[in-house]
DNA sequence: ACAAAAGTGTTGAGAGTACACCCATGC
DNA sequence: GCATGGGTGTACTCTCAACACTTTTGT
């Protein structure tokens, strides 16, 4: 009865809860086919010793997407990528020292160097999601949860999965995404004609892979097209 | 450079940028046939005279989806309904006032007597959507459209349309629920094959709708089932 | 009887799956 | 040649949109 009157009439300004808040990115990538997430082990308490998603203060001056980069790369030298907001999370507890407010971003990428030989960020490297689930300080068990099922839904409807592969990749990399991310196998050649077949999603280059292991036939390389939504979707199989 | 270090080992408590943080309710409703949003007109400054969404700040010993469902029955009365989270806003300068980080929920519910009746807030009313698009306080333009994108997609795979009905509808009742959403007309022999279809989505009841406009032939009633995913989706016809 | 809305039957077009088969490369 | 993976052809199945038609009410 106090608190929304002030904020409907006037008030004083300072006259409010005084909540932290921090921007924290989840980045995954694909590594030998395992979804991996990019951690960093925390130095000082609380949760010291513990791995965390790369993150920290929104300064004043900034805004909430523009903390998120830049805190990614201050922490890990990784920058230029792609960063969606998926969920905020500010129950009293979250944090023991003070009451937090995070904002929780998610990046998609290729299998990148190890960030520690980019910057200072030592204790900066990435983890197969299954192995530290369950693990992480804060609430950040729960926070990798949403962002593993939000990455699941928004893959079948974009064209995400494609940000696991290099700017050049076959038909095949692509697959294995999606297998991995769902666990399933689906059919190559069904596969294949499906994601051609949707506009705008693989636009083809005159390259070919160099057929690495063991022979095959090479593969077209593609690179991702300016298509927006997947519709049909891309489905697993039942 | 010395914000996330702080982050990362100790710090002293309160030596961090103060943000206030506020959730706010954009609560959805179909009314003949027109999408329409709760607002509150602003008695004060910023922003006096013009209409947002019900809320306000955060309580320093609640979590955010509480502070939602509380600002959302101190200011309008309406409780008891689903509050999802759906997107974080927090530009330097989209509160004159301070530096305020808004958490955003979107709720869904039948035509509900107007709010004036209940409680205290004499200001708050439902409009239609196209009405005020554009016209609204602080960035809720924005928060707005967002809010309606988000409905659109999550209306396909999600059963959230029937929360505009109901507790007891009829088949032709959601239908026109989805035709306002997509601005579409669907066959309605069609549609109600599809949703019958789908299991668990919606249960018949052994009571008919009173046939009261002009004759016709008396619809069943059903209620909401419990499904939590359509597969396959509905979608509008191309 | 007639209009209006609910609900069912039928059919044809298109999409998806399974799988046979051909292509290009390494060994 | 043979193994391996890339890529195409084909047939069967299933779904869905279109629409004719029957059912049940109000006037």
């Amino acid at each position: 009865m106090t608190d929304e009157k002030d904020f409907l009439s006037g008030y004083d300004p300072g006259d409010f809860p005084a909540f932290a808040v921090t921007a924290d990115v989840v980045l995954l990538t694909m590594r030998a086919g395992r979804l991996c997430v990019l951690l960093i082990e925390r130095g000082g308490p609380p949760f010291k010793g513990m791995w965390a998603f790369p993150g920290g203060f929104v300064k004043l001056d900034e805004n909430l997407d523009q903390a998120a980069s830049r805190e990614l790369q201050e922490e890990t030298g990784i920058s230029g990528i792609d960063l969606t907001q998926f969920a905020s999370y500010g129950d009293p507890d979250r944090d023991p020292r003070m009451r937090v407010v995070t904002v929780s971003y998610l990046a998609v990428v290729p299998d990148l160097p190890s960030p520690q030989a980019s910057t200072d960020a030592a204790k900066a490297r990435f983890w197969p999601v299954d192995d530290v689930e369950g693990t992480l300080a804060f609430d950040h068990d729960r926070i990798l949860g949403d962002a593993l099922s939000h990455l699941r839904t928004v893959v079948e409807y974009s064209p995400l999965a494609a940000s696991f592969c290099e700017r050049e990749f076959t038909v095949a990399d692509l697959r294995r995404v999606y297998e991995s991310i769902w666990g399933v196998d689906l059919d190559p050649s069904n596969f294949q004609r499906k994601v051609l077949g949707i506009d705008d999603f693989l636009v083809p280059t005159d390259r070919q892979s160099s057929s690495s292991a063991g022979g095959g036939r090479p593969a077209r390389l593609y690179r991702l097209g300016k298509v927006s939504e997947l519709r049909p979707p891309i489905l697993p199989p039942d």
